[in-house]
RNA sequence: GGCCCCAUCGUCUAGCCCGGUCCAGGACACCUCCCUUUCAAGGAGGACACAUGGGUUCGAAUCCCAUUGGGGUCACCA
């Protein structure tokens, strides 16, 4: 024995969707706790159920793991990250690794072939459940079997899974994050290790894994722990190790339900009802997918027809994935300080900080151990926070950035020069990247398709006195002549014309404007909006504003 | 329902391990006022929590027990 075996984290995604916000935080934490010190983190693919996994999928993890900035020392080989002596790192590719220990299993008598069907289990659990008492394999018939018996049922084609042959007795689990906790003598039953398929379970596959890439702690969600009782056997009779286990809290809904991608189905099915809609939106699902989705709320339809329902009905979609989050303009370093703080603090007040601050601090000594409710309302404040202290160069960068990857079209109307005067004029409002664009819509509608908001018509134009459709005449007169059309320009006639039109005060000038302008009660600062829109723009949707006042008269 | 775990403001949490410095601190949200060319942002205030009941102790948010409440889990999903 030389010095203590280095640390090695793993983070063991299922491929069967996107990387979930919960999911992150666990891949964060594994990252922080192994390379704090100065040990090494592996992501491992867990596809070993044939239905659910997609290399899509695999690869969006990979994709979604790098935007948030967390690398992987071992794992798949993704734009420089991953690699390493202990793969594949697909389970689906290990295929006879497991096998190999399975055989000992059986070999040892630790293990069996049993012949129940899926029908037939279904049948033992509702009559355990009728009789109000939990369902425990028993596995004294299949133990029974002879070898020879055993072959014969085999070669006859009958299909077959493998279950671990649990031996009585309490197990006993150490958590870092919980404590200890004693499972009683019964309750872990023989489980199943091998599929009729041929595949591991993942119990099965997550001991073995863990073993041979020399994982020393297993960081993973408190739905685990109970798991963990037939991961220590399973250990125990291959002759593992036992890693060191941490459980870390669920992160929940702030309703208390678990964050769930049904959740998006589910705002969208309410969404439906409130409006009564019998038959699909045209140009999303047919009526009869429309209408089972509708009747059965575990049915999910796909990602693109969720968003596309979602525009349609002018709802918005919670963000539960990470590239949910990217799409809505959260920062990645603001994603991962915020979804850290739920389930651990660094102690006292601090509560900003970033990756390589939680890499050096964060331990599970300081874990919590109750759930967390999600809280959008914080998470948006700190995306705030985290703007407005950017600069105004980062900002533009960034905004660019988002702007090219999910609105290129807003992005290719306007020229360099006007997105960096939008950007300025946005800066300090935006909570979001995406807020610059979902706002200033106004900038890319052509003069002549700009739609008046009628409350704001009502509100702005036709009312006051004088009336907003005065005010707005009064300055289109100060606006056309003038030949300095910037900022300053602008400031510079309009400032003095509210002085002497509207007794100074600047807001009973600018409202009507920004109505004439912007079709809405709300937009950058006015003399911003004036100067991005340019003259030619400006007057023609002045004068625009002003014909319909007749029409409307 | 069985089993396991947990319990501080509405929410995320600090404090708990090593009882007194806590009539419980911070942040987000909320309320009021100020600032203001809209919306934000910003500034100044404010309201808001130790689940309950028993112990132990001179003294408990902190230790023990019970109750209640919450979560997780009981798959050929991970």
């Amino acid at each position: 024995m030389t010095a203590s075996p280095m640390v090695v984290t793993r983070f063991a995604p299922s491929p069967s969707g996107h990387l979930h916000v919960g999911g992150a935080r666990t891949a964060l934490f594994c990252w922080a706790y192994a390379k704090g010190r100065g040990g090494s983190f592996t992501l491992r693919i867990e596809d070993t159920d044939q239905k659910r996994s997609s290399d899509a999928a695999s690869i969006g993890f990979a994709k979604d793991l790098k935007w948030l900035g967390i690398d992987w020392d071992e794992g798949p080989e993704y734009e420089g990250s991953g690699g390493g002596p202990r793969g594949p790192y697909f389970q689906s590719e290990r295929l006879p690794i497991y096998r190999r220990h399975l055989d000992r299993l059986i070999a040892a008598g630790n293990a069996y072939y049993a012949f129940e069907t899926a029908e037939e289990l279904t049948a033992l659990r509702e009559a355990a459940k009728a009789k109000g008492v939990p369902f425990r394999y028993k596995g004294e018939i299949a133990r029974a079997r002879s070898v020879e018996e055993i072959a014969a049922l085999r070669a006859a084609g009958a299909p077959s899974v493998i279950r671990f042959h649990t031996r009585a007795g309490p197990i006993t689990i150490e958590d870092e994050v919980l404590g200890t906790a004693v499972i009683p003598d019964g309750e872990t039953d023989d489980f199943v290790i091998q599929k009729a398929d041929g595949f591991p379970t993942y119990h099965f596959a997550v001991v073995v894994d863990d073993e041979l890439m020399g994982v020393t702690h297993v960081l993973r969600a408190q739905e685990h722990f109970n798991n963990t009782a037939k991961h220590i056997v399973l250990q125990d009779a291959l002759g593992f190790r036992r890693p060191t286990y941490g459980h870390l809290p669920l992160i929940v809904n702030p309703d208390g339900s678990k964050m769930s991608k049904r959740d998006k189905d589910k705002v969208l099915r309410k969404a439906i009802a409130e409006r009564a809609l019998t038959s699909p939106p045209v140009g999303t699902v047919d009526p009869a997918t429309f209408a089972a989705w509708l009747k059965d709320k575990t049915i999910q339809l796909p990602p693109e027809v969720t968003t596309r329902l979602a525009t349609l009905l002018g709802v918005t979609l919670p963000e539960i994935n990470v590239d949910d989050f990217r799409r809505s303009g959260y920062l990645p370093e603001v994603l991962c300080n915020f979804l850290s703080l739920n389930g651990w603090s660094p102690g006292g007040d601090l509560e900003k900080f970033d990756n390589e601050f939680l890499r050096e601090h964060f331990d599970l000594a300081r874990v919590l151990k109750t759930p967390a409710k999600f809280d959008r309302a914080k998470l948006l404040a700190f995306n705030l926070h985290a703007i407005s202290a950017m600069t105004r160069e980062a900002f533009v960068t960034r905004a660019a950035a988002h702007g090219q990857a999910f609105h290129a079209g807003f992005m290719a109307k306007l020229t360099v020069a006007q997105f960096r005067s939008l950007c300025d004029a946005s800066h300090e409002r935006s909570k979001t990247l995406d807020d610059l664009f979902r706002s200033n819509t106004f900038i890319t509608t052509a003069d002549d398709d700009l739609v008046l908001d009628p409350k704001a018509v009502k509100k702005v134009l036709e009312g006051g006195s004088p009336c907003g459709y005065d005010i707005l005449r009064g300055a289109r007169a100060v606006l056309a002549p003038l030949a300095d059309w910037t900022v300053g320009g602008l400031e510079g006639v309009l400032k003095p014309h509210a002085e002497s039109a509207v007794g100074g005060s600047l807001g009973s000038l600018a409202q009507p404007l920004r109505v004439a302008l912007c079709g809405s009660t709300v937009s950058p600062p006015i003399f911003d909006t004036l100067a991005i829109l340019g003259r030619e723009s400006s007057l023609a949707r002045i004068d625009r504003c002003l014909a319909q006042s007749g029409v409307v008269a």
